[in-house]
DNA sequence: CTGCAGAATTAAAACGTTATAAATCCTTCA
DNA sequence: TGAAGGATTTATAACGTTTTAATTCTGCAG
């Protein structure tokens, strides 16, 4: 003879424990096995330790759904997606630090992917008005980014990659580009390089003005003749990208140096010298950001400085666990440093 | 003076419409509403009409903590990332894929690190126990692949990247890479090239014997000298593939002929004949199989197949939806054909 | 009219959790 | 001995949904 799940559970058949499984268990009643097991101070001590122990024997573990719709919390942090963009190797070693970070915790990551075509703030108004999660992480940070904007209006916490221009504080994780492209700049000028040239990211990105400015300064400092690579940026297509760094190898006077931001962007340049006859080291120097290994693997070689993405993707994961737990966002910030080229 | 959630909500003030809302604004019952949404026979035509307009006028959008609860189904679909190896770009395609088609289906994508060094099983127990998605999808299937085996016991539904060897039929989606290897064979070949070498993955995997197979087989018809390189994986560190491959190339008969399965394999190869001397395309040839547009930005520029990952993400999780919609394993298998050689 | 089948709707319970408010138990002190 | 009062514990409601088992309504045959 068969019984109910009470007594099926009592007798550690396969259902899975519930806070009923621990009460009849342990003799307690389903408000007590749920306040020891959240150590609260008005369980006697005693009483919390059972409780622990049968809930560690029989495996117990909460049920999701159900706090979620008590709480209203989901355990849920969302990653917004870019899906048309991508540094080589970028989201796999981003979503690595993060995952790797939220193991444990209780949060999950859930992937939502963010259309370039479709109204940026369209994924973000869906969480926010669906409570689909409890924080939110994204890349590609604009200087009046619209999705910073609406998450402090909805007072939802979130950690961007990349900084913004607005006055409110709010947490953020980002790489110090312009000192990347100051000492990219030097690196070049110490190797005698006077003409030198960098692909931007689009206008938009708060990122791009901070090369932009550590691009020029550390050129005038240095005396010599610089250029932003006109008619393109980093998201255009590579051939137009190609098409361009080409063109300009054609001119009279070709750059003698280049700044890349990312890695295709780099090989574009490689790519660019080697088509016009042009050799690495002799004509023209490359200096890349990269986050990847791929160029130990390219030759010839050029240098590069590493911007850790995993490491970024860890910061930013534990910075919103923190701001989820109520840590003020002015506390909230991180700024990698470069290392030195090489 | 302010009303409670019920009447607030009829005044469409903030509150996130529930069935009760939509209950009181048309008047019918909450059992009534939730089955005309469900579009249920037994409802009248009319009211079914009723009710979807008023959940149209109040975006009512279903709860889905509360919907999870009663019904034991999560609305969650999980991938399984491998968080140490990584094809170039492999992560970003597939995953733009799968989010890309679970979107608007109501799935939500969460990822799972699944880290080497643990135990592979772990995170596929923790899902099942837990109940914590819906259906499961991963790669870098092997041969007797423990998940498949622990998911089909479980009937949970999930779809492989790559084939096993299980008698039994379960879904998956592949690559046809004996077809590959045949083709990079032959393309060799049709070069005069007459020693070529190939780097394997792990010998657990489904794919390394369909690469094997076709890589030995297709030297052999064409009667040329060929060769596994021993002693590394795909899944070595890419100095000790350097180091291989750059040993090879001393020895008495070096390789005039290289398959890579992967754009880093490839990377390597070229690296080696560079820092030996040898010249791409002159002393060698290189065929690769490539996931992303790397290369049309290296050179010299070397010949290769396209694997596209994305369509390969989009078809796991088109699966996956058929699978869990009832149908059965056997219909649900696709296998991608290799372009020609390019 | 009455009765009854079928169509349409609904009340109520349940999923597993947390939180409010109330109940019980113990200890201590007058 | 009897309260007072703190320490523990518990009954119960609620979160929003689906589903079982009624209930009400409608039209039609007898």
């Amino acid at each position: 003879m068969t019984h109910d799940s009470p007594l099926a559970a009592l007798h550690g058949q396969g259902e899975r424990p519930t806070l009923r499984t621990l009460a009849h268990v342990t003799g307690f009643s389903v408000a007590t096995v749920s306040r020891a097991l959240a150590d609260d101070p008005r369980i006697a001590v005693k009483t919390r330790a059972t409780v622990a122990a049968a809930a560690e024997r029989l495996g117990y573990i909460p049920d999701r759904a159900a706090r979620r719709l008590r709480t209203g919390r989901t355990q849920v942090i969302s990653l917004l997606l870019n899906t048309e963009h991508e540094f080589l190797g970028f989201t796999h070693e981003f979503l690595t630090g993060i995952t790797e970070t939220l193991v444990g915790t209780g949060y999950s990551v859930t992937v939502v992917p963010d259309q370039p075509g479709d109204d940026r703030l369209a994924p973000v108004r869906t969480i926010l008005r669906n409570n689909l999660a409890d924080g939110l992480l994204f890349t590609r940070t604009e200087a009046f980014d619209p999705r910073v904007r609406l998450l402090m209006e909805a007072d939802f916490p979130f950690v961007s990659h990349g900084r913004t221009e607005f006055s409110a504080p709010h947490p953020w994780v980002d790489f110090d580009n312009e000192a990347f492209a100051r000492a990219a700049v030097a690196h070049l000028a110490a190797k005698g390089r006077r003409r030198i040239c960098m692909v931007l990211p689009g206008d938009q990105f708060t990122f791009t003005q901070h090369l932009r400015y550590g691009f020029v300064s550390a050129a005038r400092a240095a005396g010599i003749y610089h250029e932003i690579v006109p008619g393109v940026t980093l998201d255009s297509p590579t051939a137009a990208i190609a098409a361009a760094l080409t063109a300009a190898r054609h001119g009279p006077n070709p750059p003698d140096g280049y700044v890349c931001v990312g890695e295709v962007t780099a090989l574009v340049a490689l790519a660019a010298l080697a088509d016009t006859g042009a050799v690495h080291g002799i004509d023209a120097d490359i200096v890349a950001k990269r986050a990847s290994p791929i160029f130990d693997n390219i030759r010839p070689r050029i240098d590069t400085v590493f911007e850790d993405l995993r490491a970024t993707g860890r910061a930013m994961a534990e910075m919103l666990l923190g701001r989820m737990a109520g840590a003020p966002p002015e506390t909230l910030n991180r700024l990698f440093q470069p290392d030195p080229v090489a």
